[in-house]
RNA sequence: UGGGUCGUCGCCAAGCGGUAAGGCACGGGGUUUUGAUCUCCGCAUACCAAGGUUCGAAUCCUUGCGACCCAGCCA
């Protein structure tokens, strides 16, 4: 047994690997493949299914590819193909072999043939009306099409002709010959190719008959060599169609189909179609707006790969419905940035103050850690001059209880700097505070002052020796836990999901940010540059997650 | 009221007949130049319900109840 046994958690598709595996079902081959449809950005559920595909791969030896299920031409696209390959990979996962559904078009058409041959499938005349209406109900078997006894001979020249192009779309359909009365609805007679006359972004116009996916998915599986088939539990109901067809076909293997409960994260939505709609309804900036749980939006949030692999072992593997806390999610991405971001400082909401008891034209270049428990990090530089820029509420006038930042005669620790004391309130003709005099303990520099405790920390920048920046403030894109369940989902779009905050200010070694960097501006949260926005000497900066907050804020 | 699947702590989730793991959340204590981190402690006499089998049941049986999925020429 291997330390994987020992060190990840059980759960019941591991099971089923490791028994097959003992059984020798497969001759020891474990073979997974990941079978996205490009008709859109992969997102956190697919993630579930990446890790989990690619994780028992990797766990058993085995192999697992990346498929594209591109049965459908009218949504895909190159683009949604490219962004699949770059955030599998981004994710950090390598398949092993590239392949699209549509490489076996032609396999699939002799297989086809074959059904025919067999008297297990035929053409059929029936419109898509017709067909549904004798499909039956859930409660009543269905009644066969005219066509069904069409003798061999025909359905087999009329197939050739579906190919050749002779019929209008729509206009005859390949059903698979199964049984009009069976309980479950996907074994009455279903279709397996379809009359499209529409361009496909691989195979060009080879083809104006599509196979269908129930049809595809199995033979694909096969013809690969798969020996695990892992799908979402909304396919249960099609085993016993991907069973029949490859039962009735000579194909290299039979592979097992075996189904999980899909994610379900709370104040999110993981369908395709409603992220699409928001994407071309401009509710957001597109695919990758930081607010959109596709994996390119938490990768330009500054989610980390190794946070959403964390959060997709962490969730658990079962058949059970079930939604997941965002917590979960924070919780994972804060445990992996805590450790690996670099502190920094930065002044979201300035406020001026003058230290007057400090020279006028003295600069201090203070050395600070770039990590409280990571000394092996390294220190920056934070140049210390008479006139600096704190948080705007990590000072009160009239402080609430338990309040340890700034007051009027009381002191506070300037992160890394020295200890000061608020003298006096400047403000305008509005009362508004526009500036704290203040005074400092020159004795405080690496050291607690003697005999008092000083117990509030504040961040703060060098009014002159700090950077302009502006920085994009995001919170969840919904505002209720299960927005699919709206009438209308849009109606539960979190309006106060993103705060654009202009006039910040970055202590001076941020101005080189490295957008593949994480930062946690301390005491405010983990951020990254935009890499998208941050253009020309703009800096903008993206907020991932905040800080956990464990105290009552006012 | 056809077929399929599922019901263990607020949210996930182990458990596979021998007497309820773990994580998140939550509550409380300690450390701390981030109200962060870290750390310690607490958190299901109880497993949808009711019967039954057994020395022993979350695990087996029976009957209920509840939830989810399926009637695309989508995947």
């Amino acid at each position: 047994m291997s330390n994987n046994d020992t060190l990840l958690p059980a759960n019941f598709i591991r099971q089923i690997v490791a028994a097959d595996l003992k059984s020798n079902k497969h001759n020891g081959r474990v073979a997974t493949r990941f079978p996205p449809e490009p008709n859109g950005y992969l997102h956190i559920g697919h993630a579930k299914s990446i890790c989990l595909n690619f994780g028992i791969a990797m766990e058993n030896n085995g192999i697992c590819n990346l498929r594209f299920d591109d049965t459908n031409p009218e949504k895909e696209s190159i683009e949604y193909m490219e962004s699949i390959e770059r955030d599998v990979q981004w994710l950090g996962f390598k398949w092993s072999g590239l392949h699209h559904a549509s490489d076996y078009f032609e396999q699939l058409y002799d297989y086809a043939v074959q059904l025919i041959q067999q008297g297990l499938a035929y053409v059929d005349s029936s419109t898509p009306e017709q067909i549904r209406a004798n499909r039956g109900t859930l409660t009543e078997p269905g009644i066969a099409s005219p066509d069904r006894e069409r003798p061999i001979a025909e359905n087999l020249e009329l197939f050739q002709r579906m190919r050749a192009g002779d019929f209008a779309d729509g206009q005859y359909v390949l059903r698979a010959k199964i049984d009009m009365a069976s309980p479950n609805i996907n074994m009455r007679d279903p279709t397996i190719y379809r009359i499209r006359r529409v361009h496909h972004h691989r195979t060009g116009d080879v083809w104006c008959i599509y196979p269908m996916y129930d049809y595809t998915h199995c033979l694909s599986d096969a013809l690969e060599g798969i020996t695990h088939s892992l799908c979402t539990l909304e396919f249960e109901d099609h085993r016993p169609l991907y069973d029949w067809v490859l039962e009735q076909l000579q194909t290299p293997c039979h592979p097992q189909q075996i189904e999980f409960a899909r994610l379900q994260l709370e104040y999110t939505i993981v369908s395709k179609r409603k992220l699409n709609q928001l994407v071309t309804e401009k509710h957001v900036s597109g695919w990758d707006d930081p607010r959109m749980p596709t994996l390119a939006g938490l990768r330009r949030a500054g989610v980390t790969p190794k946070a959403i692999r964390d959060f997709c072992e962490r969730i658990g593997l079962t058949k059970q419905n079930s939604w997941i806390e965002m917590g979960v999610l924070e919780y994972c991405i804060r445990e992996d940035l805590n450790e690996n971001a670099l502190r920094a400082m930065a002044v979201l909401d300035p406020l001026r103050v003058v230290i007057e008891n400090y020279p006028d034209d003295q600069t201090e270049q203070l050395e600070i850690s770039n990590h409280p428990q990571r000394p092996e990090l390294g220190k920056r530089t934070v140049p210390f001059a008479k006139t600096i820029l704190i948080e705007r509420d990590d000072f009160a006038e009239n402080p609430p209880a338990k309040y340890k930042r700034l007051v009027l005669g009381g002191e506070v620790r300037l992160r890394g700097s020295y200890v000061i004391r608020c003298n006096a309130i400047i403000k305008d003709d509005d009362g508004i505070i526009t500036e704290l005099r203040c005074s400092y303990d020159p004795d405080t520099l690496g050291k607690n002052p003697e005999g008092r405790k000083v117990k509030g920390v504040i961040h703060w920048v060098s009014e002159t020796d700090s950077y302009p920046a502006e920085v994009r403030l995001y919170s969840r894109l919904f505002a209720v836990p299960q927005p699919d369940n709206e009438a209308n989902f849009l109606t539960a779009l979190n309006p106060d999901s993103l705060e654009i905050i202009h006039n910040c200010r970055i202590e001076a070694s941020l101005a080189d940010a490295q957008a593949e960097q994480r930062y946690q501006f301390e005491r405010t949260g983990y951020f990254c540059l935009d890499t998208v926005d941050s253009i020309d000497g703009k800096r903008v900066f993206n907020r991932t997650v905040t800080l956990r907050e464990n105290w009552e804020k006012d």
